[in-house]
DNA sequence: AAACGGGTTTGGATCGTTCCAAAGAATGGA
DNA sequence: TCCATTCTTTGGAACGATCCAAACCCGTTT
């Protein structure tokens, strides 16, 4: 409890080994629960460590054994809280499997992804979890972080192709199928003229995202005017914004299918300022059920990606890539659920 | 580029010396940019070690060095997007100065924190930031981390009292303060019956922002009626539910201090379903400043804590620490801003 | 030629753990 | 009693870096 040598120096093996006049190795083969140990040794031992206060050095054990007890996180935006989530389920999974998180936020910058990859991969993680920054590039990544370490890839692509030597896993999001629900939900609510609103044609996500509203439109054999779709960032603000151009030609839209939620929630401020009543006047849906989706007025209908499991899942995969080292690279489509709210409602 | 070497083996500094004929010592020399190494010897050093694909392996620096290049993260509760914000802020700090940081999510529950707390005090962090679980204790986290690891306390008071040699740094927000701003705020709006609305009175953030109304309404000789405290969880649904609560009793209040921004947004949903008009009919100010006050309707009038700010702070607080070991324990409180918007308009 | 001295380089011990081959102890059978 | 057999325990060499005192090089000085 208060023994005095605990106060300063650490305790090491050798410590609790001269404390109670075994070797090393025995105290070693102790810690890890060996049978080969007997029963009184081990008990005397354990008093000893707990006497001590002995706390295991893990970064000791790892160097010797040549293996790693730790998975880097690397996100490009940690303080979105569809990432906010993603890393708890992450952290979960990896927490009971005896790993810990090493975490990394690269603010959608390619230069910090780049920094923040050299940096972890010194500190020799099992493998590494990354949703790439905007603009990163498979080659990039590659020289940060080496063909030794194994890379799981959510969420985007990388630009450029990926070397064959760097097999990397991937978690993708089942975008194209989403937007389809959404669209045909909308179509089977009696809309025929639906937008697609926001986003940046540059992302992948968003790109295949229009396609499946493309798809629904197609299948439903329904026309597609050139000023529904309206590019926007994926913020509230800019959808704000941009809210005017859907209605600069005829026919005006009388639903649209939104990027994401953010630009969803934008879009209902936007038609808010022109008098008109979203989920009334004007169906919307989203993309993602934040935390948010569920209270705005009206509640908005949107796809579930659920990103906890995501992010549970997401730790399952690269944990798995370690048990088999050589097996062929997977490539996981996470499904989205629509969510049914009020702001999709039948036109008048 | 494509050694054949690296394919396999990790290299070394072995490897590095070998492939270019100096000792080990030079090389690693060379790695921390020392003066002593000539000019010409560093060059081709540079070169093998470019050539050979050499990832520096911190581990083992550390351990011989004896010192630690990370900094572990304990939260309650990632998913929350002040959480998040602040992660981010710290992992920026620690980024810039050279430190990783092991992330780990507690939950709330104080089981997992102990749990979390020693599987990462493992891999042997240079100091610890927590912001503890309700009802965590100073005794059990002390036992956990032990008293070497320099601790840095967010947030949140430990319950129990802190063991004397354990002398923790705390960075805290300036809860009452805050809570006295929005109250003045709506006494000189013209506001006379103001409720303090939400929360648990165990929480010691609530606690302290309760006192700020009470100071406040004090100095301004307003009587506080008995059914003005209204206790709910910290969140939206339990907001909404007890919205009515306020009414059961005359002198109705027209305001209320809310415990937080969810809290406040709850309320307003709330109002809204007994007819009334937040902003018009009664106003309201929450605390946090999430992102969503400044798009609710109407917006709300809070006290910004910038957790992201707040996250460099604390980053910034604890490597003060490991530079100085010995100095005294402080304790920082944070200031935070009253943000006027229009939810907290006069009375009619 | 020896001594000097600044600039460079280096061998070997070390950090705290695990591995491994081999030694010791205990048991049982012949 | 001795040997084989099964349990236990152990010393010393790793792992990949850093530290440190000593050695080396080479042009100057005495």
């Amino acid at each position: 409890m208060d023994s005095t040598a605990s106060i300063r120096r650490k305790i090491t093996l050798n410590d609790i080994a001269a404390g109670c006049g075994v070797s090393r190795a025995t105290v070693s083969l102790v810690l890890r629960g060996s049978p080969l140990v007997n029963k009184h040794t081990r008990a005397r031992v354990e008093d000893e460590l707990r006497r001590q206060g002995y706390v295991y050095n893990r970064a000791a054990a790892n160097l010797r054994r040549r293996t790693s007890s730790s998975i880097a996180l690397v996100l490009n935006e940690l303080a979105n809280p569809f990432f906010a989530e993603f890393a708890s389920g992450v952290d979960e999974t990896l927490g009971e499997a005896g790993f810990v998180t090493l975490l990394g936020n690269t603010g959608e910058s390619v230069e910090r992804e780049q920094a923040v990859l050299s940096s972890l991969i010194e500190h020799g993680p099992g493998g590494i979890i990354l949703s790439p920054a905007e603009g990163s590039d498979a080659k990039q990544v590659l020289a940060a972080v080496g063909a030794q370490t194994p890379v799981l890839l959510f969420n985007r692509e990388l630009g450029g192709s990926l070397p064959e030597y760097a097999h990397w896993d991937r978690l993708m999001l089942d975008n194209q199928h989403g937007a389809r629900l959404a669209t045909q939900h909308l179509i089977a609510q009696g809309h025929q003229r639906i937008a697609f609103y926001g986003g940046h044609r540059d992302s992948s996500s968003c790109r295949q995202r229009y396609a499946g509203y493309v798809d629904a439109m197609n299948a439903a054999h329904l026309p597609i005017a050139a000023h529904w779709r309206v590019e926007t960032a994926p913020t509230r603000m800019d959808a704000v914004r941009a809210c005017g151009e859907l209605f600069t030609a005829t026919p005006a839209p009388t639903a649209a299918v939104c990027y994401n939620d953010a630009v969803a929630l934008g879009l209902m401020l936007g038609l808010n300022q022109r008098g008109m009543h979203p989920g009334r006047d004007f169906a919307i849906t989203g993309f993602d059920d934040v935390a948010e989706a569920a209270f705005s007025t009206p509640p908005l209908t949107t796809l579930a990606t659920d990103p906890r499991a995501r992010g549970r899942q997401a730790a399952q995969l690269l944990l798995a890539r370690l048990r088999k080292p050589q097996a062929d690279a997977t490539t996981t489509v996470a499904p989205v659920t629509l969510v049914v709210r009020e702001s999709s409602a039948a036109p008048r």
